[in-house]
RNA sequence: GGCGUUGUAGCUCAGUUGGUUAGAGCGCCGCCCUGUCACGGCGGAGGUCGAGGGUUCGAGCCCCUUCAACGUCGCCA
């Protein structure tokens, strides 16, 4: 007896899950599915009303569900089902069925993959009604964000999302297959934890049975996951969910979702290698494009060459330091730069920039003191010669040197920056960015990947002036760079890598400190107490002692690569159900209210009054 | 939290130096139409010009306050 139901059991959910379209009842098709061979048979359609021509004695409508539209036919002679055909409007649901047949010679759709047929309804059933919705479903025109993120139900119907949702399906399918052939095992890790007051602000659970405590949820499964390494688990992936209570960005959520990876027994090279096959993986699978190799630069290289450190390889224009061609300049501002350290005077080629008028340089200039420059110097490479606001300061051998650091042909101009190193590398980083936005370089089909290597272990806080770490406090310093510890801290190099795209930060990972005693002692370069760190970290500390093996790991946002992948400048875009800039809800309305007696089970009472909902009252 | 942009019909938008009854396209409703596919034709309904206050003989337009959306900076293992 166990034995039958266990195998009648099995072959209920087998017969669900393999209902392939050939497996189904001969007539029920997809909207996507019907080709010029089908003519002939019978089938049945189910979809939305996608758009009705209704010609008085003949009626049409295209049918869309998931797979695709198609057309269906409602002549008179079919009395019943014509009087459900006139009365169809957009959004309605209906189901459909009759004959498929080759359209009229002439009247084929070539727009429609199954523009070559259409389906005589001889047969209709009005499943659903719409209200007349607030915006179109048809057609790609920016609908008001809000509006779509109110009925988001409806903007999901829309092409572009449901093209998006499909994409980041195949990305993230892609990224299970391949870390699945490579090994790795799936793992949950809760999303109720310990608060770890590092970082990024945590969310909070408060506890019923425990007055007064807090769950707090994962910024990232970090800690759990260096645990299945010291567990023994050897190989690990998730796609994780990660919340953080940061004030809103554009391209920020308050939950997010990361393609989490951490490996024992590996260096830095062989999570580099095994996290770039991934994405070149997910490239040739879902985009059907081969990236090149990723090239890597240090982080020094790469502030010195993009002045940025997620530089957009997909177009040239680098930055070239002439700090040299000013030391004997009679333009003083330059030329003090050149006499203290820690100046840097950075020139980029404005391709063709020669031809801008005064007035344009100007609100050039208004962009890069948006960036945080003092000012903006140009010089114009012209059929007359040289032309610059500067250009009584300018010798001949100097302006040859900028066009030889930049490579500056006639008909371009070169941009000066003079700053502080950091700042004036930074300035010249955004210029670049808006150069090749004007240029129209940074082509959303184009794909340029990159790793950056070689980060420093600490950094200094600009404001409180205290050490801090550039990554996290679990990365390892690069070998030997530990005797450094006492003496120069910020000069330590970190085994920590960033993986870029398109001048976006996709994630960051580095090898972690498996040896207690390094841990303890970058907790304390932080300024954690020995009793801090027990609270803290304790439980992690013990486990490092029970034999931690080396280990490292990488974090990749699918969010963001989800995006750039689909060409999109949001990741709204991807999301099914985003929040808005404010981190609203605006379909739930959530953050709400709550009745007062959730709080006193919680032993929980607000500060703040907030105006009750009915929903809240109660 | 700072700064910027936007807010006019269901949607996308126009609206002149402040001037009489606020417009267009699409959508919606009604009638006509048997080969359309952004169908077509005729007719119609639909507006607290985001909200509040002010200046003015008169405000969609000018001023102040405020709300919202979006963008941007601060912030963000």
């Amino acid at each position: 007896m166990p034995d039958s139901r266990g195998t009648s059991c099995i072959s209920i959910t087998t017969s669900v899950e393999s209902r392939r379209p050939s497996e189904r009842p001969m007539h029920k098709r997809s909207c996507g599915e019907l080709r010029a061979v089908d003519a002939g048979a019978r089938a049945e359609l189910s979809g939305w009303v996608h758009r009705r021509r209704d010609h008085g004695g003949l009626v049409f409508i295209d049918v869309r569900d998931h797979d695709g539209i198609t057309q269906i036919v409602f002549a008179p002679q079919e009395l019943q089902a014509f009087a459900i055909g006139e009365s169809l409007r957009s959004e309605d649901v209906v189901r459909v069925r009759g004959a498929v047949r080759r359209r009229p010679a002439g009247t084929e759709n070539p727009r429609l993959p199954t523009g070559e047929i259409e389906l005589a309804v001889d047969e209709a059933e009005l499943v659903s009604r719409s209200l007349t919705p607030p915006f179109p479903i048809t057609g790609d025109e920016d609908i008001d964000e809000s509006l779509r993120l109110r009925y988001r139900y409806l903007d999901l119907r829309r092409h572009k999302m449901q093209r998006n949702l499909r994409i980041r399906h195949r990305i993230v399918k892609a990224m299970r297959d391949y870390f699945d052939d490579h090994h790795f095992l799936e793992i949950e890790t809760p999303d109720l934890i310990k608060s770890t007051p590092e970082g990024a602000r945590d969310y909070l659970v408060p506890s019923r049975l425990h007055p007064g405590t807090f769950y707090a949820l994962p910024q990232s499964p970090q800690i759990l996951k260096q645990i299945c390494m010291i567990g023994g688990l050897g190989r690990y992936m998730q796609i994780a969910r990660c919340f953080r209570d940061e004030d809103p960005r554009a391209d920020r959520q308050p939950e997010f979702t990361q393609l989490d990876v951490e490996m024992s027994f590996v260096d830095e090279d062989e999570v580099l290698e095994i996290m770039e096959g991934c994405m070149r993986f997910v490239w040739r699978r879902v985009l059907e494009v081969e990236p090149p190799a990723f090239p890597r630069l240090s982080h020094a290289e790469a502030m010195r060459r993009f002045g940025s450190d997620k530089p957009d390889l997909r177009f040239g224009l680098e930055l070239a330091d002439v700090l040299d061609a000013f030391r004997e300049s009679e333009f003083t501002l330059f030329r003090r730069l050149t006499e203290e350290d820690g100046h840097r005077i950075v020139a980029l080629r404005y391709p063709g920039g020669a031809s801008l008028s005064r007035r344009e340089f100007d609100a050039l200039t208004e962009t890069a003191k948006s960036f945080g420059a003092l000012g903006l110097v140009h010089v114009s490479f012209t059929n007359d010669g040289v032309r610059s606001p500067i250009a009584k300061f300018l010798s001949a051998e100097t302006a040859q040197a900028l066009a030889h650091a930049t490579g500056a042909q006639t008909g371009d101009a070169v941009l000066l920056v003079g700053d502080a190193s950091a700042r004036a590398s930074d300035i010249a980083g955004k210029l670049r960015l808006e150069l090749g936005d004007r240029l129209g370089l940074r082509s959303t089909a184009d794909f340029a990947f990159c790793w950056i290597v070689g980060f420093p272990l600490f950094e200094r806080d600009p404001e409180s002036g205290a050490i801090t770490f550039a990554h996290h406090p679990f990365t390892s310093p690069a070998p030997g760079q530990e005797r450094l510890f006492d003496t120069d801290p910020l000069a330590m190099r970190a085994l920590h890598y960033d993986m870029v795209l398109n001048g976006y930060e996709l994630g960051s990972g580095s090898i972690r400190n498996h040896r207690p005693e390094v841990q303890r002692k970058i907790f304390q370069l932080l300024g954690l107490s020995q009793l801090e760190i027990d609270e803290r970290f304790g439980f992690f500390m013990e486990a490092l002692q029970y034999g931690a093996p080396p280990h490292g790991g990488m974090a990749l946002g699918v969010d963001r690569i989800a995006m750039i992948a689909c060409g999109e400048p949001n990741i709204r875009e991807v999301i099914a159900f985003p929040k808005n800039q404010a981190f609203r809800d605006m379909m739930m309305d959530a953050p709400s209210p709550v009745p007062k007696g959730q709080l006193d089970e919680l032993s929980l009472r607000s500060t703040t009054a907030v105006q009750a909902t009915a929903a809240g009252t109660t």
